[in-house]
RNA sequence: GCGGGAGUGCCGGAGCGGUCAAACGGGUUGGCCUUAGGAGCCAAUGGCUUAGUGCCUGCGAAGGUUCGAUUCCUUCCCCCCGCACCA
């Protein structure tokens, strides 16, 4: 009823008409499809492209999109030749679950969506290349993410690792760092997000961290380039390694002729035992004729091999020890490998025969916590052989350079400092560590219960317990936590023993998991100190320990030789002196992991990876891509891959034996990692992209997208292209030079504009109510689009009704010639407009649009070139209307492909606009005056008398004040001798400011 | 707690060393037009004052720098965003 009455009575032009006619015509035309042009410079805009979303577009899009579209259409009619594309996000779990939920195919519901967001958005009149338009859950696309991971693996980049990883148990699969959002899912706030150990796939990101963190040369929103930098977290301190002696038995096996247990063994035995170790030396059988089988069984049978167990294998022992790995059925402690463990070298010795020298190094690995090599740089055994072992192994090699000698000499020390249990931590205050008066270990610690003696058994589990079914929100409230687990680790300055305890606010994944803590230089071990009564060991002067730590620099105090040193010159002393006694080294430290990219869920990217029984990790070959993703899915219980049969078991590729498919699919911001590059060239069969064609269009010149992506697509599409240049598939370092974040529309009941919340307004509403054009021009004009705004009915109704005069002022206009003024304001305008689209000041360009719209409408004629540049820069907001009256003028090509107006300095007139300015103040005054002695004096006036100064006589054009004041004019200039001034006002008269009098 | 951004009228928001604080939009009030209008046009919208003027108040609070500050600096308060026990 209302809005028919509205239209009625505003007889509003049929902006559905008109816009319908321009939308199909740019389509037809193709007006806005592009090629590589090497004569045309290109532009590159880029919103990120939409998840999308059963419910289709709102309003808040809108307003996105738009913000897009303006920028593109500006660069367009500049000149440049714009890539303006459009995708969708295809992959991923709501599509799925909604499917589950309508015993539907996440495939159909993702169609229809996206047919849903294409007509919805070729509504709002933006101007993609629709030629373009890439899916991500097409074969077509997905294919490249499979090629990119094989890719990937092939350069070491992707790998396969079991690993404590953050399950949802809503979404039945496991999420990489960047979606856990305070503990909880990002996708489900209420869900907190479970720890599981569980082999997945990772991508090896954190290779990149160094260059991640290099933002200078982007010209990126600071606080998005902050985020960044946070999330990596890149921290320098120093690795420390404390002694923790827990129970362990070591066994150690001497080599061939035992000629080092003559004076090295009994020394180490003595030094290990005085620190609390149980040390055995078996007499291994025929040291004169060794026989490994023999001494293998000899060592199995005699020796008590259990968890606390720490082979220490020299020379030929080590090859003893190897093989006793192999048989055993639970893991040991620790594996030390002091010297001659190389086949070979071992291999020449002539009385080592009929041995297999094939070893299970999987076995070996799972059979042993910790191995330890050593690896003596002046012996015999080149280096290639020990970093060789080192991989097969996965341990710590240890080099150390001594000459070799049977007597204890430089190397002696090494041996027992690998033999001591060390656990390092990581800290950026080395210079406090006098003042360490206990050590925390996470309670997630995967080796936590090594540290843990039976007598404080039950307590810990107590512990761990507790905080498991305290959730996180609780576990603020009971603050700092723990429980002491019963070791001690010393000091390796003060050599003083403190005790270990296992806490809550540690955290498990940072450093190594352990920390040493400071309580009177650290707030959290103060607070932690203060709990449970440990002392604080003040050792930085400056601050009052009893009443908080003392977190600042300061000088040392006492920390033995250290003391008197600044804390940064300690720093570095310190560090320099753990050093030297190979008790530490300076070290870096990230928050940034490794992406994981397996999902448990069907609607991804199938990872392209075959198990085979024999040949373990085999690849899928590359012609054999893409490995589809089958329709016929069964939903129930979990993946519906795993139960696959079809999908799941084939044949080796490798060796045609049996093997399986992996049923893990990607992330699905790994299709997102690179879509802008599939944009360049989206038909290719043979390759993701053209590099000459990714070449011509990358970098985008200009990203578009929300705030919430800075540690998550943002980031993984920085890395991806910085892989993809080392892969030598692209030249450049960066995707993305711009990025501009965009604000978020709010609704009328103040929140953001949302699906879930219900105060969502459809575009098409508003598109029928107002016309798009207006709700553009409304959403464009409110505030800066990269702040927040509110949506509001009324705010588009004055939209409207500019956009109204502008239709029926352009319908009757006639041509002429402009004034000197409207020259000089077009020129003006045309110049802040520019200024203000290029930066993103959309707002305050439209202020400018309705001045000179104003000006437009006090005038009798206007040139054509005028109108035209009113039009053209009207065009990037409202393009339907702008269209039409572009051809209502007589046009007949497109505006959307003109060129920009040009702004003509030399018909900027400001002298002109003061004059026009002191003109319509002067007409202000005289409605004062002529109001006042109505209302004051109850006078009617009936003409008035101006006296302006003499120079300034020319510069009020007596019709036009006559015209706007509706009332009789005399000018005088104050000098003229006839002047009618019974009240003698013309006195008053100032520059700029012409006298008055009214009777 | 740390990091980032902001605080201007009834509201959204301009201004970011002086020449103008409140452009522009919305709302409200009054007037014109009109049978009527929620359409259109005009005007007002911190206070006092006035023939067009002048003065005062004023840009979260308090200080400071400056001849001069909404604009720069310091402290505090409040709001928004991000990270959150990262050693």
């Amino acid at each position: 009823m209302k809005e028919k009455k509205k239209a009625e009575k505003t007889e509003a032009y049929d902006f559905a008409k008109i816009e319908q006619k321009w939308q199909k015509e740019w389509e037809k035309k193709k007006v806005f499809e592009v090629k590589e042009d090497s004569k045309k410079k290109k532009f590159y805009v880029l919103e990120m492209f939409p998840y999308p979303s059963a419910s289709g577009l709102h309003m808040g899009h809108a307003f996105n999109y738009t913000i897009g579209d303006v920028y593109a259409r500006f660069k367009r009619m500049q000149g440049f030749n714009v890539l303006y594309p459009m995708g969708y996000d295809a992959f991923g779990l709501p599509a799925e679950n909604a499917a589950i939920k309508a015993k539907s195919h996440p495939k159909k519901f993702t169609d229809e969506a996206i047919a849903n967001f294409v007509r919805q958005q070729k509504g709002l009149g933006l101007s993609y290349d629709w030629g373009r338009e890439i899916i991500t859950c097409e074969p077509e696309y997905y294919k490249w993410n499979q090629y990119f991971f094989l890719k990937f693996l092939e350069n070491g980049l992707a790998y396969r690792k079991r690993a404590a990883v953050n399950w949802c148990p809503k979404c039945e699969s496991v999420l990489a760092n960047e979606q856990v959002h305070n503990g909880r899912c990002w996708r489900h706030e209420d869900t907190e997000v479970e720890i599981k150990q569980l082999e997945q796939w990772f991508i090896k990101t954190t290779k990149y961290s160094d260059e991640l963190l290099n933002t200078k040369n982007l010209e990126w929103p600071e606080r998005i380039k902050i985020m960044q930098e946070n999330w990596i977290g890149k921290s320098y301190g120093t690795e420390i390694d404390f002694e923790i002696p827990t129970e362990s038995n070591f066994i150690v096996l001497h080599g061939y002729g035992g000629s080092s247990e003559v004076n090295f063994f009994p020394w180490l035995k003595r030094e290990l035992e005085k620190k609390g170790y149980k040390v055995s030396v078996p007499k291994l059988p025929n040291t004169d004729n060794p026989n490994v089988n023999e001494q293998v069984k000899y060592v199995l049978d005699n020796c008590k091999l259990d968890e606390n167990t720490v082979l220490l294998g020299h020379s030929l022992g080590s090859v003893v020890a190897l093989k006793v790995l192999e048989s055993l059925n639970k893991p040991i402690k620790k594996l030390i490998l002091a010297a001659g463990f190389i086949e070979p070298v071992i291999k020449e010795w002539p009385f080592v025969k009929n041995f297999d020298w094939k070893f299970d190094f999987e076995k070996i690995r799972d059979n042993v916590k910790e191995i330890i090599i050593l690896h003596d740089t002046k012996d015999k055994i080149p280096r290639e052989q020990a970093e060789k072992l080192k991989e097969k192994l996965g341990s710590k090699l240890i080099y150390f350079e001594a000459e070799y000698k049977h007597i204890c000499g430089e190397r002696e020390p090494i041996v027992l400092n690998a033999c001591l249990e060390k656990w390092s931590i990581f800290t950026t205050r080395p210079d406090t560590i006098y003042g360490v008066t206990f050590m925390v270990v996470s309670a997630q610690h995967p080796r936590l219960m090594e540290l843990v003696l039976e007598k404080q058994k039950k307590d810990v589990e107590k512990f761990l317990g507790k905080i498991k079914s305290t959730s996180e929100k609780d576990a603020e409230m009971f603050g700092k936590e723990g429980v002491f687990t019963g070791s001690y680790a010393v000091n390796p300055l003060t050599n003083e023993r403190v005790p270990v305890y296992a806490g809550n606010f540690v955290v498990a994944d940072y450093g190594s998991g352990m920390v040493m803590a400071v309580p009177a230089h650290d707030q959290r071990d103060w607070e932690f100190a203060k709990k449970y009564k440990i002392p604080i060991k003040e050792v930085i002067k400056g601050g009052n320990i009893k009443e908080k730590a003392f977190t600042g620099d300061g000088i040392l105090i006492n920390s033995g030789k250290f003391s008197g040193l600044k804390s940064p010159a300690a720093i570095e002393e310190i560090t320099k002196f753990l050093e030297s006694k190979r008790l530490g080294k300076k070290a870096v430290n990230y928050k940034f992991r490794d992406w994981l990219v397996s999902r448990q869920r069907y609607w991804g990217t199938p990872i392209p990876i075959v198990y085979c029984e024999k040949c373990g990790i085999v690849p899928v070959p590359e012609k054999e891509l893409p490995v589809r993703l089958p329709e016929k899915v069964k939903f129930g219980a979990g993946n519906p891959l795993a139960t696959n049969k079809d999908f799941v078991e084939i044949k080796c590729p490798r060796c045609k034996g049996k093997a399986r498919r992996e049923t893990d699919t990607m992330d699905t911001f790994f299709d997102s990692s690179w879509y802008f590059l599939r944009y360049c060239d989206n038909k290719n069969e043979k390759e993701p992209f053209d590099k000459k064609k990714a070449e011509y269009w990358m970098p985008v010149d200009q990203y578009i997208g929300g705030a919430e992506h800075a540690c998550m697509h943002l980031i993984y599409a920085r890395f991806f292209t910085k892989v993809l240049r080392d892969f030598g598939f692209v030249k450049f370092d960066e995707p993305f030079f711009k990025l501009f974040n965009q604000g978020m529309l709010h609704g009328n009941d103040g929140y953001v504009m949302s699906k879930s919340r219900g105060n969502g307004v459809l575009p098409e509403e508003a598109s029928k109510k107002y016309g798009i054009d207006a709700a553009r021009l409304f959403l464009m004009s409110q505030a800066a689009p990269d702040k927040d705004t509110q949506w509001s009915e009324n705010g588009i109704e004055g939209s409207l009704k500019l956009i109204n005069k502008i239709f029926y002022y352009f319908s009757s206009l006639k041509h002429g010639k402009s004034s000197a003024i409207i020259e000089s304001k077009t020129s003006k305008a045309i110049k802040e407009f520019t200024d203000d689209i290029e930066n993103f000041r959309y707002n305050l360009g439209i202020i400018k649009l309705r001045a000179l719209f104003e000006a437009f409408e006090n005038e009798k004629e206007i040139s054509r070139k005028d109108a035209e540049s009113f039009l053209k820069m009207l065009h990037p907001f409202c393009p339907h209307i702008a269209e039409e009256l572009w051809h209502k003028i007589g046009n007949k090509n497109f505006i959307s492909l003109e060129s920009w107006p040009k702004a003509d300095e030399s018909r900027i007139n400001l002298q002109l606009e003061k004059q026009e300015q002191a003109c319509n103040n002067l007409v202000g005054d005289i409605n004062n005056i002529i109001k006042l002695l109505r209302e004051k004096q109850n006078k009617d006036v009936h003409k008035v008398y101006i006296y302006t100064l003499p120079k300034e006589k020319d510069s009020y054009d007596k019709e036009l004040l006559r015209k706007k004041l509706n009332i009789e004019i005399e000018i005088y200039s104050v000098a003229d001798k006839g002047k009618h001034d019974p009240q003698g006002k013309a006195s008053k008269a100032k520059p700029g400011k012409p006298a008055v009098y009214a009777e």
